[in-house]
RNA sequence: GGACGCUUAGCUCAGUUGGGAGAGCAUCGCCCUUACAAGGCGAGGGUCACUGGUUCAAGCCCAGUAGCGUCCA
């Protein structure tokens, strides 16, 4: 092996092995194990967060598969609907092509088509360099045939079952991107404007009771009253329940409404009366069903005043009970130019009351980024409430798991609350509805022409065309885990492998997608008794990562990390190039440039695979977001590195010499090997207790600890003495043990870092005489008890503290490591005498020393400075090495908290109400730690006072 | 307004039946000791947000307060 660890030179040579030899696949034996890839957009680029839950997906899949399960990690993309549409007609625009307008919808579904296969590979290139193990024969696309097949069996399925319906009702409108989206995709803000008072003239020379011929509502959007079809007063208000059945004259229309009593209208805020305008209000629209009142829709698509305006009954039928026209002034005015026009006409028609400041939240699109329109329109719907009873039961039943538990409130309080979900959306690029019209408008369902046809016994004669209509992304990913596995085909592979395991993902999504999944899921497929199977029996949901300052990444704040550029390094300028490159405001980019290069004024360095991937395990306590650290990361290349040549050292010291592995070769253990076998041991234990309850952090400081601090900090440092003047079976014994141990150990590791142990497993392996082309289809450590040897472990432990003794002696004297020491030791057990006697090379090894003599109790004994394991004191003669003011200070300070220590327990044990409460135990250790504090103050008082005499 | 989460060392975070506060990084001191200076050895550093309660005992349980965050209305 190179003699320093350089991740880039060995990680995609790996890979590339491990894809063409089939690792990947599904072994297809032992008990099945599945993981579903949440599929990323097949356009856009990985971020932190998706290398984070594929850390975590990769690390169980080969955690798993090595355990012996027959275990798939499905891959594939989505096709985002409305994001990769936006980003082909920006595109279009740059290159100065045609819109999408003018080419028409056939050439520019292919133009996205030729944008998928050019920029497709973005994504499984960088699957690939994070090193997941996903069967890319596999790989699905939410457009591919076999998925779209599912997508069309779903719906006719869902509407032949009155499950999808057609409407026309209020939706969300995105007046940029004009389609309609659903309630998820709104962003409420919070925004400061105004509220505006109107006065509305009432007809018929009706008064109010104080003897005003107006009413006052107000309004946040002054435009809308061009659509009002009436007034609410509350039907209890005093003020104004005589009104009802009256009517309005509004004003700018001369439009005559009718005054209807509803609770909506709340007595106690603003004037207590509420302009109704049920095309374009959502609370409006519903005020309008009670009060059958007419609709008036009064703006284009793109958020323009009509030139007439749509007039539409209760039903949604087109009506004439109201005039269609609307005032030329207004008309054409797009929807902000025409809220200044109206409030502006009011004023001059003297009806504008007053204008206040008003805090309000305003409904935005989270893709276009404008203010949404709700617009009376005919759109898809499914019907949800029926699929949710059944999706909720599963998690009640516990059927499905989420990890966090927490996150199932929010599943049940989206659930309890389920709106019906708009899945059309009026784009190209998607799923086209598989519903037909002919001319008097009646719709047909079916897969496909020849099918409506034939079974509504429709002649050629009648002429047919599509819905133009696509359906939202997330109606296809909602099959996700069925139609990958061949649905509607009932195959091999759905038999096995669904349910699936695990999803793992984030909280963002949890309505978007995996409510919707499991509503789905269980709603088509259904095990051999009938009954709805769940798509995943666990959902493990992660937080996000965000900046170093706790700043969410995203483009437009120019924080996001490419993950790759955590393992190949990048310089700054690239690194500034590639966030500013594609700004829209010249603004952000300075700012964004100045930001950058003060949170990597070097750029950043290469770290590696294993690296990143370590550290997002480390991080990966549940149920809350991750501010980024790059010191974190750089600590845990660091680790790597240690890996890295303490295998070095092991393969120098054991690579063409007899490693006992022949079965005539005797050899012997030493108790330093004994005890890190033990001690491996517990590290299995615990290690796959943690893997096992989705524990990454701990897992990741499990294996941490014992590397550093046991493997490397203490076994290494124990094995040299051997390896340097122990006889052949000892030397035989160390080396056996070394490689076993250390090959063990690159085992339990390759699911979080696999490149690493990899490469390492591959010379280490052949010397503990395995053969294989790969540490990816070796079996999965287990924790064997037979082999954790107590008295070992207990001795080792009282040689670490015997050596830490005099290394702390040797730190707060600053006396050199180098420096050899002989040291007395008094006071001593049998047992420490024993372990004294087995060890002394060791000690003499670590500690450096040079003698270690027993001194008995009676005995005149220098000036030492003194450490106590135990009972037993660990003596170094001052003479020439120690100053006496220095340990005295040393002595004064150990006293000092050993007499707080003391004097605590003391009060403890002193207290009637523990000693007659506490369990036996506890006092019983409050009363051993009693003498043992009493002990040491009493030896170290004996020390001042020998040292004070000097 | 409702729900959930968070507040522990300078920074980023662990702390799972309540029983002597931990890690990584940073800081300070000593060391280029033949695996590793991306290292070794040692040290310092915390009224566990605040207030009250339960308990022999609270970072942990309960109630409330403040600040931050997220979702929903």
């Amino acid at each position: 092996m190179d003699k320093t660890f350089n991740p880039h030179k060995i990680e995609q040579e790996i890979y590339k092995n491990w894809e063409d030899s089939g690792q990947f696949k599904p072994s297809g034996e032992g008990e099945p194990y599945c993981i579903m890839i949440p599929p990323p957009n097949v356009t856009g680029s990985l971020h932190m967060g998706h290398a984070f839950q594929q850390t975590i997906m990769d690390s169980l899949t080969r955690y798993k598969r090595m355990c012996g399960n027959n275990t798939l990690w499905q891959v594939g993309t989505d096709h985002a609907g409305i994001a990769t549409q936006m980003v082909v007609e920006r595109k279009l625009a740059a290159e100065n092509q045609p819109t999408r307008k003018e080419m028409g919808r056939d050439a520019f579904i292919e133009k996205i088509w030729d944008w998928k296969a050019e920029s497709g590979n973005t994504i499984t290139n960088q699957m690939r360099r994070l090193g997941t193990s996903v069967d890319w024969d596999r790989e699905r696309f939410t457009m591919d045939e076999g998925l779209s097949n599912a997508v069309q069996e779903v719906f006719v399925q869902l509407y032949s079952e009155d499950l999808i319906y057609r409407g026309k009702r209020l939706v969300n409108w995105d007046p940029k991107l004009h389609t309609a989206i659903s309630d998820l995709e709104v962003e409420n803000k919070d925004k400061k404007g105004h509220m505006w008072h109107f006065r509305y003239p009432l007809a018929d020379g009706v008064k109010t009771s104080d003897g005003k011929g107006y009413l006052i509502v107000a309004t946040t959007r002054p435009e809308t009253v061009l659509g009002d079809t009436g007034v609410a007063v509350n039907p209890e208000d005093p003020r104004y329940k005589d009104l009802i059945g009256k009517f309005i004259e509004l004003p700018l229309v001369d439009r005559r409404i009718p005054i209807v009593g509803d609770e909506h209208a709340d007595m106690d805020k603003g004037t207590g009366c509420v302009k109704i305008t049920p095309a374009h209000d959502f609370n409006d629209y519903e005020v309008g069903k009670r009060h059958e009142l007419p609709m008036i829709n009064i703006l284009t698509f793109t958020g323009e005043i009509r030139q007439v305006a749509e007039v539409f009954d209760t039903n949604g039928e087109a009506s004439d009970a109201l005039s269609a026209d609307l005032p030329e002034v207004f008309q054409g005015l797009e929807r902000f130019a025409a809220r200044k026009a109206v409030v502006a006409k009011f004023e001059e028609m003297d009806l504008l009351e007053e204008i206040k400041d008003h805090d309000l939240t305003v409904p935005y699109g989270d893709r276009g980024g404008v203010v949404i329109e709700p617009m009376l329109t005919d759109q898809w719907y499914v019907r949800a409430a029926p699929l949710a009873k059944v999706a909720t039961e599963a998690v009640t039943n516990g059927d499905i798991q989420f990890v966090p538990k927490q996150y199932e409130n929010m599943y049940f309080s989206w659930m309890n609350d389920i709106q019906d979900w708009c899945i059309s959306r009026q784009l190209w690029w998607g799923h086209r509805i598989p519903a037909w019209y002919d001319e008097q408008g009646k719709v047909y369902v079916g897969r496909d022409e020849a099918q409506v046809r034939a079974e509504n016994n429709l002649s050629e004669g009648v002429k047919l065309t599509q819905d133009d209509d696509v359906l939202d992304t997330w109606f296809s990913s909602a099959l996700w885990t069925f139609s990958t596995l061949g649905w509607p085909d009932n195959t091999e592979d759905l038999k096995t492998f669904h349910p699936t395991d695990v999803l793992v993902t984030g909280f963002d999504i949890i309505f978007f997608w995996v409510a919707r999944m499991i509503m789905m899921t269980m709603h088509f497929i259904k095990d051999e008794n009938g009954k709805p199977q769940v798509p995943f029996k666990t959902v493990y949901v992660t937080g996000l990562i965000r900046d170093d300052e706790g700043n969410k990444m995203s483009k437009s704040k120019g924080n996001v990390i490419d993950p790759l550029d955590m393992i190949d390094g990048i310089s700054l300028d690239d690194l500034l190039a590639k966030r500013t490159g594609n700004m829209m405001q010249p603004k952000m980019a300075e700012k964004i440039k100045k930001q950058t290069s003060k949170q990597f004024p070097d750029g950043i360095e290469q770290h590696g695979t294993d690296a990143l991937r370590f550290t997002l395990a480390a991080l990966a306590s549940t149920g809350r977001d991750i501010n980024w650290d790059m010191k974190r990361l750089e600590g845990y290349r660091n680790f790597c590195n240690k890996l890295w040549n303490a295998s070095n050292f092991v393969l120098m010291n054991t690579e063409e010499h007899d490693c006992g592995f022949n079965p005539d070769s005797a050899m012997t253990l030493s108790l330093a090997d004994k005890w890190i076998i033990g001690q491996y041991q517990h590290t299995i234990k615990a290690y796959r207790e943690a893997m096992d309850t989705y524990r990454f952090d701990i897992a990741a400081k499990i294996i941490y600890e014992f590397t550093w601090d046991q493997f490397c900090g203490w076994y290494i440092e124990l094995t040299k003495p051997v390896l340097l003047k122990g006889d052949e079976q000892q030397q035989r014994g160390t080396r056996h043990t070394l490689i076993v141990v250390l090959e063990s150990l690159l085992r339990l590791m390759h699911p979080i870092m696999p490149f690493i142990t990899e490469t390492i497993w591959q010379n280490v392996s052949v010397l503990a005489n395995c053969h294989s082309a790969t540490i990816m289809n070796q079996t999965y450590p287990e924790y064997d008890k037979s082999k954790v040897d107590a008295v070992a472990m207990a001795d080792l432990e009282w040689v670490k503290g015997f050596v830490v003794a005099i290394r702390t002696i040797r730190g707060e004297m600053d006396i050199a490591p180098s420096k050899p020491l002989s040291v007395l030791i008094r006071n001593a057990s049998d047992e420490d005498i024993r372990r004294l006697h087995e060890n002394n090379i060791f000690l003499q090894s670590i500690a450096k020393l040079e003698a270690i003599t027993p001194i008995q109790e009676s005995e005149d004994t220098p000036a030492c400075a003194t450490s106590l394991l135990g009972s037993l004191e660990i003596m170094i003669p001052m003479a020439g090495l120690i100053d006496k003011n220095a340990e005295l200070t040393r002595i004064a300070k150990a006293l000092d908290k050993l007499e707080k220590d003391c004097a605590r327990t003391q009060g403890k044990l002193n207290n009637e109400k523990f000693v007659s409460n506490a369990p036996d135990a506890v006092i019983d250790k409050e009363k051993a730690k009693l003498a043992d504090f009493s002990m040491q103050i009493d030896k170290l008082k004996e020390q001042r006072t020998t040292i004070e005499s000097l």
